[in-house]
DNA sequence: TAGAATTTGTTCGTATGTATG
DNA sequence: CCATACATACGAACAAATTCT
């Protein structure tokens, strides 16, 4: 049951001790990403202290970023973060391959819709026009990450729907139409709170936020090809801008 | 008490009719950003209709993003957003400026600190080297937006803490240093819940979320010059990035 | 900090009007 | 005229989250 033992007048506090033992579980691996540690009572049991010297452990590895505490729900190892590069070439399948991932995307719905207003903005097209409508689930070595609303110009792009879904990826889709590149034009990041339908694809708790893009693509000549909204998983994900590399084209 | 007449059989469905009543009085602005509407019973009585009737139309306008609808709390006009631009020479005073709105900031404390492993990491100081830790709230007509911790080196820049302090301005009071120039090398953005320090300074619900950036701005030459992190009113505020100005230099 | 009160969320059931074929 | 499907509207009860005392 026990397994680690502390000793008293050592020099070194008690807390401190907990602290490390439960950190080496930590990198050891017995104690992996998202799991949830045992209750701050089981633990003061299991190392033979009183519950607020687990709590003083726990709160330092909290504060060092290495735990993660919940009211009313309990401590959590963090969940690896990923990180995204934000460049005016960001392609998810290829971000996630250079870190030797694992990126697996799934189509959840495919439809024909009419554009409104906001849609028409950012593709500039009438209010009203057909757009294809894809939903899409995005994971990492099997984890979601994010849960993706993308809209396509109908006309331009007919039968996109069924080619994303053959080939899971929209550059290869893109590819069929003559579009063999494409870039980035402009990104948006906000913070939400996920609904029941986002957290439950996302396998997030109903109180984590949502981390939300919302980007535009462009072709070649500047014609906006997709706009997309995103919700990443907001402990899973972390953006990055590099400045100085942002526009250099290869 | 009522002001607002519903006319059944007119041919528009009664939810409709009390989503354009709510619409029209949100941009009237006598329900203005932030404002809480009245409960939906309240409603339903103002209207004379069901609860149902009531949550039909504001489910509609929620889905529209018009209002924002917090179970236990209440259903909220959202609040104006601010559009924080990201570029290579993001300034907080500059930002603001252009909208011809006034922002403001408040120090909330200045210290001398060793740096820990990040700190270090990122102004490229040893470990344990003195670092000048300055706390501050920002503020934009007079609403709180963001609630920063920056890191500089104190060796560098001695007393820039109480510079900062008289200028309230960190472009200022670089420029006693010869600092004429500097520019945001990288940029990492997360979604966070905030603690209670962060609520209580933002004046944020604890169940609204925190956009976090992490950032560091490094001198002409190259050499770090802060390290920087704020948590954003997740509410308040979205980040721009326009990947085709962004590195544009004036 | 424990429980009451408030407010939105969900799920039953019932009834009516309207469009379609 | 009938059968069906769908949207609209009302009523009641209970669940869940939040706030207040």
């Amino acid at each position: 049951m026990d397994g680690t033992k502390l000793s008293a007048n050592s020099g070194v506090a008690l807390w401190r001790q907990i602290a490390l033992a439960l950190e080496e579980e930590i990198a050891r691996g017995s104690l992996g990403p998202g799991a949830r540690l045992p209750t701050e009572i089981e633990l003061a049991k299991r190392f033979s202290v009183n519950r607020h010297t687990v709590r003083r452990a726990v709160a330092s590895l909290s504060e060092a970023g290495k735990l993660r505490v919940e009211q009313g729900r309990g401590t959590f190892v963090p969940e690896e973060i990923l990180h995204f590069p934000l460049t005016e070439r960001t392609r998810f399948t290829q971000i996630v391959e250079d870190g030797r991932r694992h990126p697996h995307r799934e189509i959840l719905a495919t439809e024909i819709v009419k554009a409104d207003e906001t849609i028409a903005a950012n593709l500039q097209l009438r209010k009203g026009a057909k757009v294809l409508r894809i939903e899409s689930l995005s994971f990492v070595d099997d984890r979601p990450i994010s849960l993706s609303v993308s809209y396509f110009p109908a006309a331009r792009f007919p039968d996109l729907g069924p080619a994303i879904g053959e080939t899971l990826s929209v550059t290869e889709a893109l590819r069929r139409y003559g579009i063999d590149d494409y870039r980035r034009k402009s990104t948006k990041i906000t913070a939400q709170m996920p609904n029941q339908e986002q957290s439950r694809h996302l396998r997030l708790a109903p109180n984590r936020p949502l981390l939300q893009t919302e980007k535009v693509d462009i072709d070649l000549d500047g014609e906006p090809i997709e706009y997309g909204i995103s919700g990443f998983a907001g402990d899973r994900v972390e953006l990055t801008i590099d400045m100085e590399r942002l526009t250099d084209h290869p």
